[in-house]
DNA sequence: CCTCAATATTTCATGTCTAAAACATTCTGT
DNA sequence: ACAGAATGTTTTAGACATGAAATATTGAGG
């Protein structure tokens, strides 16, 4: 590979810069310096669980997260489902579960009940599949958050989960 | 729009699920769980981001992320230190430049000193949309955030730079 | 029964992403 | 001085994203 791991690597190391003297303030709000620690967080790991993904199991992201919406959810689930639970259009959700049907993965059963609607849901391949996968991403996110003090962990969860809930109010 | 707003909407309302019973675990370790928060808060507000700006102003969220790291940069900035403040490969940065480029937001410069890099930086028609683009941007993100306690935000501040530490450590 | 709004999905154009390969330029050691 | 490693960028193919328009199907009311 030629191209460095411009994925991984990171961040303003002052070497890697080019100009001289930048300045580079800090934002000023502690709202904007929240957020943009959130997404450079979640942006570092999601590179990590990506490549390592890719690199054993040769699957994307967005397959192992629509496979764990999944396994979540043993009756099946539908198209527009699977777009709310992920965030992603229903544009989106089409095209990738036509590529896990393409590649066993997945079924797309019509819906005795309401004939607009698909239920998708595991082949047995596909289970067993997303199992192995499930088990080792665990090992990283574990490798990942596993070092850090368990009350920090504990602090950390809970004002996660206090500002979904905000999010979800404010929509 | 015909399309319902899947992209805003959020999670597993019971209503909304097509299967009956459905179990639904919650993850066991107190890792995972912090990070399908993390991915969900994030994903939440990158969406809420994004079609705002698409609405006010017609510009994209990674043209406005690149924009944004342009203007704490005065002196301008090769094209692998976009790479690397964005977390992004690239050959993202290249299209995402060549596009800025066309719409005469921002120039590339060849650079005196090494021939193989590029300089980007504003022109001044970029400047002027992206302050305005920011100061909005700004009012968003506070009206998402601004509402948590003082002490709450703090320490959240103060986990996620933990965070973001431990994890340039682990790469 | 028939129309119409709501719901569920697909299709399309366009934008953005990665990974890998191809180049170009610079640096390093001998 | 020069070969080869390292660095900086672009190109390519393919995956995945949005937003809007196009199709079905359902359900409620007149």
């Amino acid at each position: 590979m030629r191209t460095p791991p411009a994925t991984r690597s990171r961040a303003p190391s002052p070497s890697a810069e080019t100009g001289a003297a930048d300045s580079i303030p800090e934002p000023a709000h502690l709202e904007l310096r929240i957020w943009l620690r959130l997404l450079g967080c979640t942006a570092q790991i999601e590179n990590y669980l990506r490549t390592r993904l890719r690199a054993e199991f040769g699957i994307s992201l967005a397959r192992f997260d629509l496979m764990a919406q999944l396994d979540r959810r043993p009756a099946g689930v539908s198209m527009s489902d699977i777009s709310r639970l992920l965030l992603v259009s229903n544009g989106a959700v089409t095209g990738l579960v036509d590529r896990l049907v393409k590649e066993g993965m997945v079924t797309r059963k019509s819906n005795a009940g309401d004939r607009r609607a698909f239920i998708v849901s595991f082949t047995p391949a596909g289970r067993r599949a997303f199992a192995k996968m499930a088990k080792r991403h665990e090992e990283w996110v574990l490798s990942l958050l596993g070092d850090i003090p368990i009350d920090a962990k504990q602090q950390l969860l809970g004002q996660l989960v206090h500002l979904k809930r905000r999010l979800e109010d404010t929509r």
